[in-house]
RNA sequence: GGACGCGUAGCUCAGUGGGAGAGCGCUCGCUUCACACGCGAGAGGUCGCAGGUUCGAAACCCGCCGCGUCCACCA
């Protein structure tokens, strides 16, 4: 130990690349993230990952999730350390196959080669992919390590493992079962991008500046109406024009028929309470094929459904007329030429409007009727809002509880289907002589009704249908295994805002529907890190941060400070002054531990050093303060972390390290700590007593901190703690409500305040740093503290009673209690102090009379609670001293 | 259109009923025997605007202005 502990001195700053891979290799190693699955589920401690995309880099959302998790695991890991009988924490880890995105990834990359996924052929296809997996996958994990994220890398789990996917293929059967998936001819988002069907929650809305153009129709018989629209090219799939029942307007056109222009098809006028009568003139055309309002309109009034817009984007031969081929918008100028050429374009209006947009592809909707798969959700949503108005799942910060609540009590049917590639293919299998349908988890060998052939439905799930089964799937259910006895239901479920809806939400309907219990007690939505301009961060706008680059400048300890410090109830910028701030903090607490070791070996010899008391021999009053403290931060991180109150956690231990520990503890014992060269005559028990307490302090602050900065913390327990054990799975500190010492708080806070108002006085005086200057303490309060007050602020002081010390003094400065009276201006600019007596004094008479004021309101005193009103007087009268002593 | 949130020092953000705070930046002073990724001392704010509640408002309520996010089928 001795050795080691000599190795320190010539380090002289934290280098994390020195020591992070060395110290993750050994947490490795222990096996202290693998937990065996023994324990009571009732107090385990669980995290499911979000399970990252396999085509993904680690990018700050990552980055601050996986902070974030990880303190918690840490946290949870330590407390469980000293429990008997012992507990096992674990956080689940995983990738997810993210369908549209690798698929697209790997077809990129076959483009590249010259060929596509239909030269290929499906087969050959998807071993592709699984190939780019085994060999590109693995990047999102490893850069969680270099995070330090204390993951169970011992069991990763993929959405399309054997296992999974057979859990996959089970909910699929029995949700079927019950009735609630179906297959379905109905109006879809069609992404012409990846050529398939995507949910709601996968479209977004972009505003975007169109023409509406108003067109106008002939009646049958004489008279026309006019339409609005800004996609005229689907005009060609209109079926009937619509006014609203009550519109006075309009009572003798319902019934009648209008003629669709450049087709000639005859449309029934039909009156419907969707239309509204103060838009535009009143008068819907409808198109039940390509917009979702008109389809729902089309299926109250049995109209027809003519598609002019294909899978591919184009239009149809079979309905697009003259247009048939040309693409939708192309069509759309060709159209709006030929109705010019007729004179029915009444009007070209620009509009600004909502255009729907495939979140995946980027490309541009198009609403069309498709033959798909579906979800009926309102089953599965009803025991997930209970779940959530009883508390069982709690949502935090809980203003997104209301929007949860809001959506799962509208949710509608979701699209499960996809025309893909890559992912769980349905198990769904038609009858090629007979068209019956049989859905299984594993494929029959025959058609039961006709024993005629089957073939495998082509299309693969969504991805959010497999990501929904997550927390469990991963523990190996449908089958009872012992990881999944002891770990479900998860604790706590961490990830942003933007997949609340489309991952949270699904995994609570899923999680009781197939478990009987809800996946996760709670849900911590966390901030979305923008861009320090506030812009989005993202590739295509030059906006993004890696956070790897920021881990391999400052280290990864400062990066998860930086963000966890950053990070709040609402979207933040990123601040890389937090980094620098982590940075910063553990460089600080490196030196500072440092330090004590080395002058502690030094002054007792590291035989003594083993056989310190562990518990702290406090006796000073600075003892008392720091240990008094220590608990105070030691009760405050325990319950901010507990909290999710993670931005505040690792501040508040900053404050503790640089504004109490270094700033003043170390500041006022180092003269305790004797010289490496210099022999001390202190007494045995002095230093003993010293030792004790500061690397007491020390231990228990390395130990706090290091849920929220691992490497640094245990890179120095190596050094504090003798056993050789690693401190991630020591037991997290927890405050001794003994160290608890209010008195020495008061004493050693006024004297810092002493100390810090004679500094100023000096920096305003033009003394020189190393200067002592001659002067005697006027106030009562001090006794304790007279030695550390002088030796921190420099004063010689003299003994001798206060009031001859004033009539002697060549000026004052105020304390909290009193005066100090200096004796000897030598080398001081006695004008600048003169100046700064009379501004202080003034300051002192102003504050003075606002309290005056406070209390000369009879309200005031008459109303405010009794304590507020004592302690303005108190107040009143410390200043009041203050100021006549000046 | 609905919901939620934000507007506090030059920047990024805490503070949510009784003395305006932090980090960074800026100024001044320190090669003080842990740390110059350091130490000490400072300057800098009509707490978006207007009203109300209260003995007392940055904080609570109402309105307005500005900004952001999500949800929603007005062509």
């Amino acid at each position: 130990m001795a050795e080691r502990i000599a190795e320190l001195e010539s380090r002289t700053r934290f280098d994390p690349s020195d020591v992070e891979s060395r110290i993750f290799q050994r947490w490795l190693d222990s096996g202290l993230f693998h937990p065996e699955p023994e324990g009571d589920p009732e107090r385990n401690y669980s995290i499911a990952i979000p399970p990252p995309n396999v085509t993904g880099s680690l990018h700050m959302g990552h980055a601050l999730n996986g902070s974030i998790q990880d303190v918690l695991i840490r946290y949870q890991r330590m407390k469980a350390a000293d429990r008997t009988p012992p507990s096992r924490t674990k956080w689940i880890l995983g990738t997810d196959h993210a369908g549209i995105a690798t698929q697209a990834q790997v077809e990129k990359a076959l483009l590249a080669e010259g060929t596509s996924r239909h030269e290929l052929g499906r087969e050959a296809f998807v071993e592709r992919v699984w190939d780019w997996r085994e060999h590109y996958g693995h990047t999102i994990v490893e850069q969680f390590k270099r995070l330090g994220a204390s993951c169970d890398y011992a069991e990763e789990r993929f959405t399309l493992d054997d296992g999974y996917a057979r859990a996959v293929a089970d909910v699929f059967v029995r949700l079927y079962e019950k009735g609630w998936i179906y297959r379905d001819r109905y109006i879809v988002n069609w992404d012409p991008g990846s050529r398939s069907a995507i949910s709601d929650l996968e479209v977004e809305g972009r505003r975007e500046t169109d023409t509406l153009y108003s067109i106008r129709y002939d009646l049958d018989g004489g008279g026309s109406v006019t339409i609005a629209t800004v996609r005229p090219e689907t005009m060609l799939g209109d079926t009937a024009v619509a006014v609203h029942p009550d519109d006075e307007r309009y009572r003798d056109l319902v019934g009648r028929s209008a003629i669709l222009p450049l087709v000639g098809r005859h449309l029934p006028v039909i009156a419907d309470g969707y239309v509204k009568m103060d838009f535009g003139t009143g008068q819907l055309k409808i198109t039940p094929a390509h917009d979702p309002n008109d389809f729902e309109i089309g299926r109250r009034h049995d109209l027809d459904q003519v598609s002019v817009i294909g899978e591919d984007g184009r239009m149809t031969a079979e309905a697009g007329e003259r247009f048939a081929g040309l693409t939708a918008m192309q069509a759309r100028e060709a159209v709006v030429a030929a109705l010019a050429e007729e004179g029915r374009i009444v009007a070209d209006d620009t509009y600004k409007h909502e255009v729907p947009y495939s979140h995946r592809s980027g490309e541009r909707i198009e609403p069309l009727i498709s033959l798909q798969w579906f979800m009926d959700m309102t089953e599965l949503a009803k025991p997930a809002i209970q779940a959530v108005l009883d508390g069982e799942v709690r949502i935090v910060p809980d203003n997104n509880r209301r929007v949860y609540l809001d959506w799962m009590a509208a949710i509608r049917p979701w699209c499960v289907s996809r025309q893909l590639w890559w992912g769980h293919r349905l198990p769904v299998y038609y009858c090629e002589t007979c068209s019956h349908i049989h859905v299984a988890a594993s494929e029959p060998e025959a058609c039961s009704e006709c024993g005629g052939r089957l073939r495998q439905e082509e299309d693969v799930l969504d991805t959010w249908f497999s990501s929904a089964l997550w927390p469990f799937a991963t523990l190996g259910w449908p089958e009872q295994t012992p990881e999944l006895a002891v770990f479900y239901p998860t604790n706590v479920l961490s990830t942003a805002r933007d997949i609340l809806f489309l991952w949270v939400a699904r995994m609570i309907m899923m999680g009781i529907e197939l478990t009987g219990q809800a996946p996760f007690s709670d849900v911590y939505i966390h901030s979305v890190i923008q861009a320090p301009d506030g812009r989005r961060m993202s590739k295509s706008l030059g906006t993004g941060i890696d956070p790897i680059q920021e881990i391999e400048r400052h280290g990864a300890d400062a990066v998860r400070f930086g963000l966890l410090a950053m990070s709040s109830t609402q979207d933040v910028c990123y601040s890389a002054e937090k980094v620098q701030q982590g940075q910063a903090l553990a460089n600080k607490l490196f030196n500072a531990t440092r330090f004590a070791l080395l002058r502690v070996h030094a002054s007792l010899g590291p035989e003594a050093v083993a056989e310190l008391e562990p518990e702290p021999l406090a006796r000073t009053v600075e003892d008392r303060w720091i240990l008094s403290r220590l608990a105070q931060i030691e009760t405050d991180t325990a319950a901010r972390i507990e909290d999710y109150d993670f931005s505040h956690a690792a501040l508040g231990l900053y404050d503790f390290v640089y504004g109490e520990l270094c700033d003043w503890y170390l500041e006022l014992v180092k003269h305790r700590l004797p010289d490496l060269h210099d022999a001390s005559d202190q007494d045995e028990d002095a230093r003993e007593a010293l030792a004790a307490t500061l690397l007491y302090v020390l231990r228990q602050t390395v130990a706090l901190a290091h849920p929220v900065i691992p490497f640094v913390t245990e890179e120095l327990w190596g050094y504090l703690d003798g056993s050789g054990d690693l401190l991630a799975g020591c037991e997290y500190p927890c405050a001794d409500a003994s160290l608890v010492d209010l008195d020495a708080e008061v004493e050693l806070e006024r004297a810092i305040e002493a100390i810090v108002a004679v500094r100023g006085w000096r920096d305003s005086v033009g003394a020189r740093a190393g200067m002592s200057i001659p002067a005697r303490l006027c106030a009562p309060c001090y006794e304790a503290t007279a030695p550390l007050l002088a030796r921190m602020a420099r004063l010689e002081l003299a003994d001798g009673d206060a009031d001859s010390a004033r009539g002697q003094a060549l000026v004052s400065v105020a304390v909290p209690g009193g005066t100090i009276e200096i004796l000897s201006a030598e080398g001081l600019d006695l004008d600048a102090a003169e100046r700064r007596r009379v501004a202080v004094a003034e300051k002192l008479r102003v504050e003075i009379e606002r309290i005056r004021g406070k209390l000369d309101n009879p309200g005031f005193v008459a109303k405010a609670p009794a304590a507020v009103v004592d302690g303005e007087r108190e107040r009143l009268q410390r200043l009041t001293v203050e100021l006549e002593a000046l």
